[in-house]
DNA sequence: TTGTATGCGTTATCAG
DNA sequence: CTGATAACGCATACAA
């Protein structure tokens, strides 16, 4: 931006003062229908732009949203992106986003660096290794909301948008079953993470539903040591009675499977059957693939999450919803 | 944003002057150094954050660039848009990004959002059936400059940054003939992208280089009509003498020839071998995959946008490089 | 219905 | 070395 057209420019050409022009643009009641056209004529002809910078100084409030999420990389969240840049740009309001790369501390660093920027609201999707949310109070105190989405803190009630885990596991259980299957394994996610810890419950509930036992044996969590996945599915495939089927937190994972499977027991009579969450647009060109994948449509998150924000932003603080669920479904390749 | 601690705060407490506050915070030399660390120390306590909209303001200047690109759901611009961002942040620049959905139309629009917006600088990979680059003369004549990335126009020379997809095109023909490849063929992408262009020529080159014969049947182009890619494949194949191999524009289309030869010619004695543009990560999980993916790597490509852009910012304009090129490099599954 | 005055937080110029 | 003052572009309470 180097020099624009100021509201004194129209309003030296126009004969008019400068808060006369101002009103005028904002269709202000006060000011005579005729001059309001003339005025906006020939704002448009001179190609007026309103200077961002002045009004916030002015209003105190910047129509600028931090967002923080894990890793862009991951086709959800860049899914997810665009659901909260729609959303927020048709609200007039700009979004400053940032990555963590899963370290909590550049977390700290990038919400400070959002603090600097003076943002009106925050989106966070928090680190798999966050255990402590308490930048959320600072924010809060500084009267800027704080709304989760996807991933959730555990040490707090927060203002949430996320999928709707539960429900969906349980129908990837379903599914399973009306396949025939009565042994399903689960290859769980991060204990620490509120998330993988829903979608093991909802594993456990799908179980309940179709009365089948839970077999502790058939419960994984792949995270400490060198190649946790293949330690898992080694564990597994050598049980008195493996699994016939195996649930995973995400399909990243269900990769790592397959790949485990291919490689060690390439010829395998009978393959496993998978199903995990997360619908990753080039699963559908490998061979030995999941069944299906479940998962919320990652644009419709994003602009539930904006929504949510908004309004907080608004403070109509008491009447809104704390959290937001949004309904899973299931894609069969 | 709601209220921060102000210069004014911060002087009334210390009894002194604003101006003298606001030099000390900037290490201004006609400020003694013992109220500097007083000052210093003050606004560290209280937590001091400069309004970046009365910076703006005041110095007509608004550190905040725009980028514009066709999809984040291709990982490659997720990664060229993480080497930008990461770059802008070093030198406090902030990032306004939109998405055009390879739509020519919305390109416009947007282009008049970020207007808006008071960018001070652009970044855009365009559209791939942008035709005309006009706009690039407002923005320059209004003093923001205007950097391509990835993408570039043909209707003019720019300031671009770019993958060296001539030398990378004759790396993969070489590989393919190392392999011991001779019949060659090229799937290529629109005739109206720069890019695709010179990635055919630089195909013609590969072949050249060995001393093999151009073949016009060996080149085909899927763009219109349904399944294009399909109908290209099937007349490859249907050859009389039909290639070994395929050297794709982009590995989005390999997968789609695959998927093709997989559905149709299952049983085919001898496979084709693929190589093409863009590094996939989900592409190793496939059995039948491209021998290889050529690639400028994205991060460094963003890093590089931003830099030129940073340059033509600091209106050191004559100096600059007008074209920068990213090397290639081959990765080999 | 329109104009005037003031202030948002900061920096730059000029006096002291 | 430090302080007063004006200005950046806009919005708003108040006066006319």
């Amino acid at each position: 931006m180097r020099r624009g057209v100021t509201l004194k420019d129209l309003a030296k050409e126009l004969g008019l003062s400068v808060s006369a022009v101002s009103k005028a643009l904002r269709n202000d009641p006060s000011i005579g229908p005729s001059t309001t056209v003339r005025v906006r004529q020939l704002a448009e002809g001179r190609n007026y732009v309103p200077n961002l910078a002045a009004i916030h100084l002015k209003q105190k409030r910047n129509f600028k949203i931090g967002v923080i999420i894990p890793d862009l990389f991951d086709q959800f969240y860049a899914l997810v992106l665009r659901g909260i840049e729609d959303t927020a740009a048709r609200h007039q309001y700009s979004v400053v986003f940032t990555q963590t790369h899963e370290q909590p501390d550049r977390e700290r660093a990038l919400i400070d660096t959002m603090l600097r920027n003076r943002i009106d609201g925050l989106l966070i999707s928090i680190t798999a290794k966050t255990d402590r949310t308490d930048f959320v109070d600072q924010l809060e105190a500084a009267g800027i909301p704080v709304v989760f989405f996807v991933r959730t803190p555990h040490d707090r009630v927060s203002y949430d948008v996320t999928a709707d885990s539960f429900e969906g596991s349980r129908e990837a259980i379903m599914y399973l079953v009306q396949k025939g299957h009565r042994r399903i394994a689960h290859l769980r996610g991060p204990t620490a993470m509120t998330l993988s810890q829903v979608r093991y419950e909802g594993y456990l509930q799908g179980l309940r539903d179709h009365q089948l036992p839970v077999d502790p044996e058939l419960i994984k969590l792949p995270e400490s040591g060198p190649d946790p996945t293949d330690r898992a599915m080694c564990e597994l495939i050598q049980l008195n009675e493996p699994p016939t089927a195996i649930f995973t937190y995400k399909n990243y994972l269900t990769l790592d499977a397959i790949s485990f499977l291919q490689r060690e027991y390439p010829t395998r009579a009978r393959p496993l059957d998978f199903i995990g969450f997360g619908n990753l647009p080039l699963l559908k060109h490998i061979d030995y693939r999941p069944l299906a994948a479940i998962d919320a449509d990652p644009i419709d998150l994003g602009a539930a999450a904006f929504a949510l924000l908004h309004q907080r932003m608004g403070n109509a603080t008491d009447l809104v919803e704390r959290q937001v669920k949004i309904p899973c479904h299931l894609t069969v390749y």
